[in-house]
DNA sequence: ACAAAAGTGTTTGTTGTACACCCATGC
DNA sequence: GCATGGGTGTACAACAAACACTTTTGT
């Protein structure tokens, strides 16, 4: 089996999950009602990373997103059926990118913020603990706030990315300074529009200096 | 399935491998004669993690090892004879403490340098590799040098340990001047004897002290 | 003029890095 | 006395953290 958390941000980092079919709909399946992640069997001929992309795909529409496998989770009580081994991802989306959609077997599907969750079937509560660590483990070693981001995008943004990510602030003009200094940041011929402020810079990511960056032993770290 | 890749130094950082039958021993195995990495399959009442202490424990006798799970391998053609889904784990042990035993399914048994490793069985040179990757990862982040080493060991020793995990040489004083200051070392009334320069401090780690100041936000780091 | 967020500069203390050097022991 | 690894001290550069300040926009 895999599982998929997906992480996106609306107001704040929040993860997609589904809701189960009731009783009355499905008498045998267990946690009637509950919210669950995606997920579902590995296909004979698939790798787990091909059964995570298209178990997200067949919610989400979306293709050619961020995914990372992240552990492994067994044992004979996960799920009150039968052991079940599972494969968990986390991903990284744009929400405004998705075309949400329940598919038959799920009755709801939905946003939840991480402070704001819902009754979660089987496991998924330790699941999804475990992906928000790896995570902001990841976010600190990895250049991978852009994921959550359109192309273009300012640093005001991207630091509000990271704080959400992280759940703590940073201080503006170092956070500017570190990103700036690394050169992975492209800087824009383009301005923010229509704030009522000064507009920002926009910038966009350059994966090919930073793949060139890490080659020679850089290390990405906030 | 499982999969153990079991670090151990002697002399230099190695691995252990089991060797596969012949062809005439199992016709219909895969891979006769090669090497390949301690594992097997995950029992119906087991975690993925039992089956990877069970496995290791029957080759090498070693129980409350430090193990961890790293990767879940899987696709259609990693065994020849059938799509395999297999959990990834690397085990960190002292050499002399272990009894090898090769098993009825097994020719030999035997430890591997990193440099001089013999032509693997399966995917097994890639798990390898990755957890190596992730062995080094690990030793700058946590304090996993002590699983290696005797109970009391000397800080020149434990930096042979970290510079063998790593593959580079670190700077004595730094080195111990950093570990030193982490106050995780609890320094003996003991010292080296019958060695020819100057006798070293032995130390223990203590664990209790590092748990506590986990707690508080410390984080280890080399 | 004011609010609001963008963007810059500076200061202070801490840490990483690279060395040079002294110490205790066996042969 | 020499070789060997244990153990210490220091100087410099780089960086993290905290904070104050200036700039540009819309209303």
């Amino acid at each position: 089996m895999v599982d998929v958390v997906v992480f996106g941000i609306i107001d704040d980092l929040r993860t997609l999950f589904i809701k189960r079919q009731s009783k009355e709909e499905a008498p045998d399946e267990p946690f009637p009602n509950h919210w669950a992640l995606p997920g579902g069997h590995v296909e004979i001929h698939e790798t787990v990373e091909q059964a995570g992309e298209r178990e997200l795909f067949e919610e989400t529409n979306a293709r050619n997103v961020f995914m990372e496998q992240f552990h492994t989770f067994s044992g004979p009580d996960r799920d009150p059926r039968e052991p079940t081994i599972s494969t968990a991802f986390y991903a990284l989306v744009r929400p405004d990118t998705l075309v949400l959609e329940a598919r038959s077997d799920a009755k709801d599907i939905g946003w939840f913020s991480m402070n704001h969750l819902p009754k979660l079937a089987f496991d998924h509560a330790d699941i999804l603990k475990m992906a928000l660590e790896r995570l902001r483990d990841k976010a600190l070693r990895q250049p991978i706030g852009f994921e959550l981001l359109p192309k273009k995008f300012s640093l005001g943004q991207l630091q509000s990315v990271y704080e959400k990510i992280l759940g703590r602030a940073l201080d503006k003009s170092n956070f500017r300074r570190d990103f700036l200094r690394m050169g992975i940041l492209e800087e824009l011929s383009e301005r923010e529009e229509g704030v009522s402020h000064r507009p920002s810079q926009l910038y966009r990511f350059n994966k090919r200096t930073y793949d060139n960056l890490k080659k020679t032993g850089f290390r990405f770290e906030i």
